[in-house]
DNA sequence: TGCGATTAAATCGCGAGCGATGTATATCAA
DNA sequence: TTGATATACATCGCTCGCGATTTAATCGCA
């Protein structure tokens, strides 16, 4: 009916008077929004036993692919920058779960790994925090796997802009 | 190919030796939160005209609905509690977009309004915004409101775990 | 009526996200 | 070689999100 990134909602001149649906329902933004709340609060219990917060664990998860990459090269991972990332790593580097070094070859860069702590850390969450949320969601392997693709795509989309 | 809430991600016995895809990949949580950090960046520089933040936007646009909220009904809207949404309230008040006042039947209930101003901005910002987003995700109107549909479900499934 | 329990907001402290700015290192051109 | 520019990261101040606690008003029930 209406459209869904934003959109004027039910008939505006009548808003006031009408009794009428939440408006925000008709916004992808809000939905996206909402789900990310959500998401954050089922990941926090799980994720408390391992002291660490839901960003945290997502910056882990990025890291365990390679060892040794800049601070830069974890933000194009995360779409997040140093204002942002210098705090956090300080913080799993304070926890023993990351290790932060000066590359020699350029004073300049930040060279990060996961510890050993960090990289079980990483094994076991990746192993075991998934199934409980996968079969929370009531979807199937196939539909989130191509809600996962619409998402991306979403994203790139957005990031597009400008 | 692999589960998108969260999972292993490729092969984890020889993550560390072979050249990989990025694990996030793999998380629909990681591709919700990169879509929401989208749309807060794309919306920012347009709700600037207005000097609103993109959460209190989403504030005034769920009281535009109806006057006299409460501030847990606000919350209940917005998946927010006291805790967020008085001082995001307080800061709306402050630049004269929303009233609180004291409910005279229960003092300990705070009734929210949207000012003339605030009202107006609701309504502007409303019929202003959501074209140019609307076109940038290069998807069509229907898919956008199947979309919304799925996250609002989604967001749902995830509320509702525990 | 009075008093303990409940409820609604508010407050506090911390981590995150970000615009703006600062600092140190590296690069490049004259 | 040197000085200007660029780059990588860090810092600062603010808003937001949230667990934990507090304050104030209301309710329930003896």
């Amino acid at each position: 009916m209406y459209i869904n990134v934003m959109t004027n909602g039910p008939n505006h001149t009548t808003r006031a008077e009408l009794p009428q649906a939440d408006p925000l329902d008709h916004f992808l933004c809000f939905s996206v929004y909402a789900a990310g709340l959500a998401f954050n609060r089922v990941y926090k219990p799980l994720l408390d036993r391992y002291a660490v917060t839901y960003p945290q664990y997502l910056a882990i998860v990025a890291l365990s692919s390679k060892d040794g990459q800049k601070v830069s090269e974890l933000g194009e991972r995360l779409f997040l920058e140093s204002n942002t990332l210098t705090p956090l790593i300080k913080r799993l580097e304070t926890a023993g779960l990351v290790s932060r070094r000066r590359d020699p070859k350029d004073e300049r860069v930040v060279r990060l790994s996961l510890t050993p702590t960090g990289r079980d850390l990483a094994d076991e969450a990746l192993q075991c925090v998934p199934g409980e949320i996968l079969q929370a969601t009531g979807m199937s392997s196939e539909d989130l796997s191509s809600l996962n693709q619409t998402m991306i795509a979403l994203g790139s989309a957005l990031r597009e802009i400008e």
